[in-house]
DNA sequence: CGTTGTTCGAGTACTCGAACAACGGTGCTGTACT
């Protein structure tokens, strides 16, 4: 029997490395597939003890794990955590642009003489192919990726070597691989899964429920009562917190202004220097910054416990965003206020920021010059002319509908029986359209959580796909009790069944609320439908 | 998509308002320069 001699080793690893007596069962499930060799999709709340799921297998198993995380600070906090413990048994190190090329061959010796288990890398890392080769050549037993959510939220345009995981990681002998996040809605599951090419994951989702925030949304028709709103919050002193907006402008402003009226107020964003942004990072951290006002560049990686609020000065891009944001509070487990300050306008930003759509005729040229000839992207970008964000974008898109593959040597080509160009320009056309779709759809449903009248806590963890059967009762609408209990929270199909529509073509059911239903649509995203409707005219079968 | 700032004309002496342009998030990297 291998699982009960696992379990015990699991067990026995954790006292001697963290100290901890015991495991929880979400815990020991994950690491248990993972010294079984198999692939794990793991979404648990930050402080959950979720670096433990990869580093306690780290430390058994024969061959050095390789951590792929996404910033460079937050690697050196988490390596500085594990080498600095008491009894380390764990020495872990990194490969980045902040090492110079001597210290690199250092790190890759020290895993390769087996004085180092863990080895903190990019994905840029990754996608230089004699980085990929040195690193295969260590013979890594495990691939953990940490914020896996970025794959989904980054890859298709901000940082396009995420998308590219799947492959690198194949790249490296594909070792089993272990994904981690604190928040990831039923399609980021899916996307995370497909890209990374995980074969048949154990997937360990804990509860998402926080009992301890309050959840609270005020609509603002004036940018001054906007302001009221957060000075009262502040003023009844509550402790350290956050206040999120949209710009990097809206940021410095309002950090100024909360300092003039008496509530000093430091501002984080990402257009500032590395080495303020980590000087602030730890004064929030250490107690010294009371209110820090940042865009959606401050939070990931920060393990603070006693933050009291998080207050959104806009509407956030989606529940994604926002459930990542407020999950920062509380983390001690003591009450903390989430305070969500909104306006319609916001929206108009948010689709700004999702960006147009692609050109038809650059796509298809671009897909006629990879048929030619594999090329790197600098080659691409002098035939083309096109700015090394777009071409990426264009390339994931062609890749996407298989009109586009990496090859070795950084190159991208065509794959042998590739759609002509003109067919792929179309299809990608396509492609972009569906992932705006879903992209607007889930600002459709930020907007739908913020207009509610229902609980909160429900309609939240049901965009999560997670059915609570009684209303949260720590959310502004049920202390105002126009949340109505889930008497009508069933309907004509189960939640998590597959539907189909005739337009919209398939979905999943996601949760029941009075008389709506919200189904995600493969094709345009979020929907939230009426169940009289559904049932009377027969809107939807099941699939 | 919406807000904010600039420009310019009208028609009167400094102000008003229309029309238009600019701007807006998230980070890795290697290389060139000080």
């Amino acid at each position: 029997m291998k699982l009960p001699t696992h379990s015990t080793t699991l067990r026995r690893a954790a006292r001697s490395l963290f100290g901890w007596t015991a495991l929880r069962p979400d815990q020991l499930a994950a690491m248990r597939a993972v010294m079984k060799r198999r692939d794990a999709l793991v979404v648990l709340p930050t402080g959950a003890g979720k670096s433990a799921i990869y580093q306690i297998p780290a430390s058994l198993l024969p061959g050095p794990t390789v951590v792929i995380s996404p910033l460079l600070a937050l690697q050196q906090d988490q390596i500085a955590a594990l080498n600095e413990r008491q009894r380390s048994e764990l020495r872990a190190v990194r490969i980045s642009s902040n090492e110079s090329p001597a210290q690199q061959a250092e790190a890759i010796a020290e895993v390769r003489a087996g004085l180092a288990e863990l080895l903190f890398i990019t994905p840029e890392q990754l996608s230089d192919p004699d980085r990929l080769a040195e690193v295969r050549s260590l013979g890594p037993a495990l691939v953990a990726v940490d914020e896996a959510h970025c794959i989904s939220a980054w890859g298709h345009d901000f940082r396009p070597d995420y998308l590219a995981l799947g492959h690198l990681i194949e790249g490296i002998g594909r070792p089993p691989v272990v994904a981690l996040t604190a928040t990831a809605s039923p399609p980021v599951r899916d996307d995370i899964v497909a890209r990374l090419r995980l074969r048949d994951p154990e997937v360990v989702v804990s509860g998402l429920d926080r009992p301890n925030l309050f959840l609270e949304v005020t609509h603002c028709p004036t940018e001054d009562y906007r302001w009221r709103r957060l000075i009262a919050l502040l003023g009844d002193g509550t402790g350290p917190g956050i206040s999120y907006v949209p710009t990097r402008r809206a940021a410095e402003d309002l950090a100024a202004r909360l300092t003039d009226a008496g509530f000093p107020s430091t501002y984080y964003h990402g257009g500032m220097a590395a080495g303020a942004r980590a000087e602030l990072h730890e004064a929030f951290l250490s107690n010294q910054v009371p209110v820090m006002v940042a865009t959606s560049a401050f939070g990931m990686g920060i393990d603070k416990p006693n933050i009291a609020w998080v207050v959104h000065m806009a509407l956030p891009d989606s529940p994604d965003s926002y459930l990542q944001e407020i999950g920062r509070a509380g983390r001690d487990g003591g009450p903390a206020r989430v305070l969500l300050l909104w306006q319609a306008e916001d929206i108009g930003l948010r689709r700004f920021f999702t960006g147009g759509l692609p050109d038809v005729d650059e796509l298809r040229d671009l897909s006629a010059l990879l048929r030619r000839r594999a090329s790197s992207k600098k080659e691409l970008r002098e035939l083309t002319g096109l700015g090394p964000r777009k071409l990426g974008r264009y390339l994931a898109l062609l890749e996407q509908v298989g009109a586009a593959e990496p090859r070795a040597k950084q190159r991208m080509g065509a794959p042998r029986y590739s759609p002509t160009p003109v067919d792929a320009a179309t299809a990608a056309l396509a492609e972009a359209e569906r992932q705006r779709s879903v992209t607007r759809s889930r600002t459709d449903m930020m907007r739908a959580f913020a207009e509610t009248t229902a609980c909160r806590g429900q309609t939240l963890l049901a965009y999560f796909g997670e059915q609570m059967t009684q209303v949260c009762g720590h959310c502004d609408n049920c202390h105002a009790g126009t949340s109505t209990p889930d008497d009508g929270a069933v309907g004509p199909f189960p939640v998590h069944s597959q539907v189909r529509h005739p337009e919209w073509g398939p979905g999943l059911v996601l949760s029941y609320e009075e008389d709506r239903m919200t189904v995600l649509f493969d094709e345009v995203g979020y929907k939230t439908l009426s169940v009289s409707v559904v049932s009377e005219q027969g809107l939807l079968t099941l699939d």
